[in-house]
DNA sequence: TCTGGGGTCCTAGGACCC
DNA sequence: TCTGGGGTCCTAGGACCC
């Protein structure tokens, strides 16, 4: 899939970490970590000790003393991510987002008015840099996929550019691990063969290879290798599934106990439902015990849920089976509820005359008066915010707790 | 390093239907 | 009576990505 270098992946560099730097210019040059029980994001200067996110602020504190821990600033990560985006959007329609910090461009209808890809690469790099004052590294190339490979390796604050014909040359001595899809599963399963490198997984022998990974992944994996993924740039699409999750120390798995927490969780996952006017058919929960193994349960129901107290009550059901499936457990550590099978559903309706008072269809009389408690707790946040009314956050959480606004970044758009 | 929270996609197997 | 074979829907779990 040789070809013109017309897609771009642009990826801001550390990005919490470098608004931070931004906005505090006594920040600069210091090892940083955005968070605090859990390093959210952390500098260049912190990386270079180790520090990376995902860990514990104790052991990130052990690995560089003077690391400095900032409370972050999530309503301006979404204000520069949007302003990165906007820049990006002058050069062309086709911009696929796929994170608040991070997109794909294909530049390929650009020329006549912009000049060539890496020439529209600089741009961006240069403007990013000057009206938002962020690093961003951008990789060029033929494809998605090489695209992306092309700007991790370009970071940080870099450009990296593929020329057509010298896709090989630039993709073969690379470790495998930076092919998308490949994780820490597939990168050991692949090295046991002696894989290493994406040429030689671009030259393994197919079936070997599909043996070893599965017919579907490891084909699409073997096309990503051998830079024949030529999936176009498309505007994102609406989510497919809403979902929310809380971690909390470990606690005993009474009703008295998980119910409030699943009540929380319900509240969020069918509050950004009915914000998109959407429902869903298939609630999931997983439950995750003490050594981190996690179980979960579903149930798919005739009519789509989007009302919170329904959702809550599914859920306490679905967990009350999974909790009775392994009676070994005493401890929990994690709740998790999401809602897919996703189907168009105006929040406000009316109220249809119904036989029966099954509470779980919308139009029956408690059904009705579940739709009121929602509309009405919608409205109120509407006018005064999310934290204005409701299920409160459950103080289950201590040290891994995570401020919702954190959470509302990693949000997809339903 | 013992791990936060938001997602996507795939697979195997069972139930059920024709 | 026992049987083939395909399709669809669903559940549970795993791997992966940002």
């Amino acid at each position: 899939m040789d070809g013109l270098p017309s897609i771009l992946h642009a990826d801001l560099d550390a990005f919490y970490a470098s608004v931070e730097q931004l906005l505090d210019p006594a920040l600069r040059g210091r090892p940083i970590a955005v968070g605090g029980g859990v390093v959210l994001a952390a500098s260049y200067e912190a990386r270079r000790f180790g520090v990376s996110g995902g860990m514990s602020g104790r052991l990130a504190r052990e690995r560089c003393p003077e690391l400095v821990f900032v409370r972050g600033r999530f309503a301006e990560y979404r204000r520069l991510g949007d302003r990165v985006m906007e820049i990006l959007g002058d050069y062309t329609p086709a911009v696929q987002r796929i994170s608040v910090d991070e997109a794909f461009l294909d530049v390929g209808g650009s020329r006549r008015l912009f000049g060539e890809p890496a020439h529209i690469a600089a741009q961006i790099r240069r403007r990013v840099r000057e009206e938002v004052g962020l690093p961003i590294s951008v990789g060029a190339a033929s494809t998605k996929h090489l695209a992306k490979i092309a700007s991790q390796v370009a970071k940080p604050d870099g450009l990296v550019v593929v020329d057509p014909g010298r896709e090989r040359e630039f993709l073969d001595p690379l470790p495998v691990r930076l092919v998308w899809g490949v994780g820490p599963a597939t990168e050991a399963r692949l090295h046991a063969r002696g894989v290493t490198t994406i040429g030689q997984l671009a030259r393994a022998s197919p079936e070997m290879v599909r043996g070893l990974l599965g017919a579907v992944h490891g084909a699409s994996l073997q096309d990503r290798a051998g830079n024949r993924d030529p999936r176009p740039v498309r505007p994102s699409g609406r989510g497919r599934s809403v979902g929310a999750q809380s971690a909390f120390r470990r606690t005993a798995p009474t009703p008295d106990v998980l119910g409030p927490v699943l009540g929380h969780l319900a509240d969020r996952v069918a509050g950004r439902l009915r914000k998109a006017d959407r429902a869903g058919r298939t609630v999931t929960v997983r439950v995750r015990f003490r050594d981190l193994r996690s179980v979960s349960r579903a149930r798919t129901v005739a009519e789509p849920v989007s009302c919170t107290l329904t959702l809550r009550e599914i859920a306490e059901e679905l967990v009350a089976a999974a909790l009775v499936d392994h009676p070994g457990e005493r401890e929990v550590t994690l709740l998790a509820v999401s809602v897919s099978r996703l189907e168009e559903h105006l929040a406000v309706q009316m109220e249809l005359p119904v036989e029966g008072d099954d509470p779980h269809r919308p139009g029956s009389p408690s059904g009705t008066a579940r739709m009121a408690v929602d509309r009405s707790m919608d409205a109120v946040r509407r006018r005064f915010g999310r934290g204005a009314v409701g299920y409160a956050a459950v103080a289950l959480s201590d040290r891994t707790a995570v401020p919702d606004e954190f959470r509302e970044l990693a949000e997809h758009d339903v």
